[in-house]
DNA sequence: CGTATTTGACCAGCGC
DNA sequence: GCGCTGGTCAAATACG
């Protein structure tokens, strides 16, 4: 009994340390490298991250998204990709439960996500109904609680729904990024580039290739055609963002579409005492 | 060799 | 009580 309130509370723990971590301009998770490295934040980012975060006890509507992202974005170059981001946010984002938010990302042309968290893939169905089957996926970081469930729409083939379970999503708000060139890239390197042309994962390149070659046929397909989509371009799938990699510019990189968690588990790359504030929540989802 | 992904089995909740 | 759907686990496999 009182693990069911718990399992309410957990997340509502994260959140608080979500809010501490966004205060802190120290923090990572809302402030590009550049940003960083270059502009110092200013006290207007504290503001609005302030009204942001405030709204995020009682959830977060779309306009506080906004106003956090366009501060967080701000870049004298990147404002035509926060506008997008903006944008893009306002037509997929949806709030659904407390710690659940439903994107839905289109993804034809250029219109992409990218975020650098590492999910491991846990799981797949088929959903009844629906020809695409849906993947589960878990951020691998074993502190964090944060799932999230990507699937193809029924209707609209080439859009993806993706439903984020836990805070990485309120973490990634800022970095979603539609397909750019080059936005935001570390000084050194451009290890998201990477990632994003790594494509998503496996799983979408497979609901792709489902519905490109047959609609209603079997799911899992293969692998031939993904191919022809890939080229096409549109690896449209959001994953969360990782601190990690703005933090650690030069430790991605590695290929794979996804297999580039930051390799010393002992100690975080990043701010060992922020760092954990997110990743903290949520252990024993195994319950039990 | 180590790690990530895959896939079927297992389990819990819900509806009938 | 049975069957169904959705969600998770875990062994096996593939890959780097």
């Amino acid at each position: 009994m009182e693990e069911v309130m718990k399992s309410s509370a957990w997340f509502d723990e994260s959140e608080d340390e979500l809010v501490r971590e966004l205060l802190d301009d120290e923090s990572p998770f809302f402030f590009l490298p550049e940003e960083k490295n270059q502009s110092t934040p200013s006290p207007t980012n504290k503001q609005t991250i302030n009204q942001f975060i405030s709204k995020v006890y009682s959830g977060p509507s779309i306009q506080d998204i906004e106003d956090a992202l366009s501060m967080t974005s701000r870049k004298d170059q990147s404002q035509a990709v926060s506008q997008a981001r903006i944008s893009l946010l306002q037509k997929s984002l949806s709030k659904m439960e407390n710690n659940k938010y439903t994107l839905k990302l289109k993804s034809c042309g250029n219109g992409m996500a990218d975020d650098g968290y590492k999910w491991r893939k846990y799981g797949q169905k088929s959903i009844k109904n629906s020809p695409h089957p849906r993947s589960y996926y878990r951020c691998t970081n074993p502190r964090c609680g944060a799932k999230k469930q990507v699937e193809r729409s029924s209707e609209d083939p080439e859009t993806l729904v993706i439903t984020y379970e836990g805070l990485h999503l309120h973490y990634a708000y800022p970095y979603f990024l539609l397909d750019q060139p080059q936005h935001v890239d570390p000084p050194s390197k451009k290890p998201k580039r990477a990632i994003s042309e790594a494509h998503e994962t496996p799983d979408q390149a497979q609901e792709y290739s489902a519905h490109a070659t047959s609609p209603a046929s079997l799911p899992s397909t293969s692998t031939a055609e993904e191919s022809g989509l890939e080229a096409t371009g549109p690896r449209g799938l959001l994953e969360d963002v990782v601190p990690y990699m703005v933090r650690n510019p030069s430790n991605h990189n590695v290929s794979s579409n996804s297999s580039s968690y930051p390799s010393p588990p002992t100690s975080p790359p990043w701010s060992p005492n922020l760092s954990y504030s997110c990743f903290d929540i949520a252990l024993d989802t195994s319950t039990a």
